[in-house]
DNA sequence: TGTACATCAGTGAACGCGCGTTCACTGATGTAC
DNA sequence: TGTACATCAGTGAACGCGCGTTCACTGATGTAC
């Protein structure tokens, strides 16, 4: 009998029979585990709910491989939990470019599909949502960048330059600009705008999760209310 | 020398000298000791700028006390993590009061108030803030009730029952309430009304603290601008 | 007023656990000659 | 084509730590007689 290819854990009920000897990468293609442990640490927080179940020890129980040859590929844990916030902000950005291009052209439609993306990723993803924002993730930040590094950075394009989450939030900027050059918004600063929904988008999300046992109105709904306003939508969507 | 009565340890840096060995409350005063765990509690919040800081062992530590003695005051972890968390909101409604307290008497003036106090409450403690909407408080909660309870339990009065939080979302309804009684808001639904000031006020809170690199806004001018508008405040406030 | 005793408010040692991290190592894969 | 060797991609045992929790205990405080 020849070894045969193990695929990599993707369950996170990882008290399952301990896995045979996992089939190590070939040759060059080391850098393989590197996405690996990342997807395990996703795995683990979807699992468990929170960012707390990422420790080295059960990302390599969840992927089938040693403690330390995670070593070879992140410095400690906190470099996996940035890794992970940066692949899940890149779903977050998926998720709302996906919401936006099935919506019909106008850019009412689009920035409301947005934001509806935006809203539905945190409420159907709790876990993953709720570890871009956690504390550990903070905590995460401060190893990565000292104190006194400054005050907000500014790009070639001279606007503020953001950190993670930058597409993201640029998408709902330009979803406003857009309306306001169509003459649907009376917006005259997308980027504050932009700001004042993301905090309405995000409040919503989170309180949600904290407070489930409140009586919350439907989520579109209140998307829509809070949308239209913010952003200072003056013509109405096409269709309701 | 007698023994001295030792002052709580009001300092969350534990590395210090170990204290002398504490005196024993009086025959009846058992309870004072579970107000101290809670003040212990908050404290290393404060410390550490997590609830993560809170385990039984370092709570002892900061007050002074073996750490099975937390066991009679205590049924685990969560339950202090629950307790704590009903400290810190009554903290924050009486923040809240306070605010509107000093305030004219104006209604509008009252309301601005009192979210303004609201939201320096988060920013000026955001350990304490998080710590009312973390995970692991979430995780205390469960424990706490077992799912199938049922939904929204309402109270005497039939509105639904807030389990944590409740005095201070109140307040902000009955704001609403009186803006809208005085003539000076549109509103006709000050439950929904406040659930969407709580949501803005929250997300400003939360992202700030989440994303202290990113360009905010002044909070006060986001404040006013996001409650007038979402409270439905139709007349000016008399000053500013 | 004196004394035996119950109670209260804790203590100290110990357990088993999972954790981050280190160290020396293994053994398959590719390469130089 | 064969063989010695370097490299890569990991492994396994062990360390010291802090944790939640248990257990048997201590010793001051109050109370009954």
């Amino acid at each position: 009998m020849e070894p045969i290819a193990q695929t990599p854990g993707t369950s996170a009920a990882a008290s399952r029979a301990r896995p045979a000897r996992r089939q190590r990468n070939a040759r060059g293609q080391g850098a393989r585990l590197t996405e690996e442990i990342v997807s395990g640490a996703v795995a683990l927080i979807e699992a468990a709910g929170t960012d707390e179940a990422v420790t080295l020890r059960a990302v390599a129980r969840e992927i089938g491989i040693a403690a330390p040859s995670i070593y070879a590929h992140f410095a400690d844990r906190d470099a996996i939990i940035t890794a992970v916030v940066q692949r899940i902000f890149e779903e977050l950005t998926e998720a709302v470019e996906a919401g936006m291009a099935s919506a019909d052209q106008d850019p009412v439609s689009r920035l409301l599909a947005g934001c509806d993306a935006y809203v539905s990723f945190g409420l159907d993803h709790p876990a993953r949502y709720g570890a871009l924002f956690s504390e550990r993730r903070m905590a995460a930040r401060e190893h990565c960048e000292p104190p006194g590094t400054g005050p907000a950075r500014t790009g070639p394009d001279g606007k503020p330059v953001l950190e993670v989450g930058a597409e993201t939030f640029a998408l709902l900027v330009r979803a406003i600009e857009d309306c306001a050059e169509a003459g649907v918004s009376a917006s005259t600063d997308p980027f504050s705008d932009a700001t004042a929904v993301w905090v309405a988008m995000h409040g919503t999300v989170s309180l949600r999760r904290a407070e489930p046992w409140f009586p919350w109105p439907d989520p579109d709904q209140l998307i829509r209310g809070y949308v239209l306003s913010l952003a200072r939508v003056t013509a109405s969507a096409p269709r309701g």
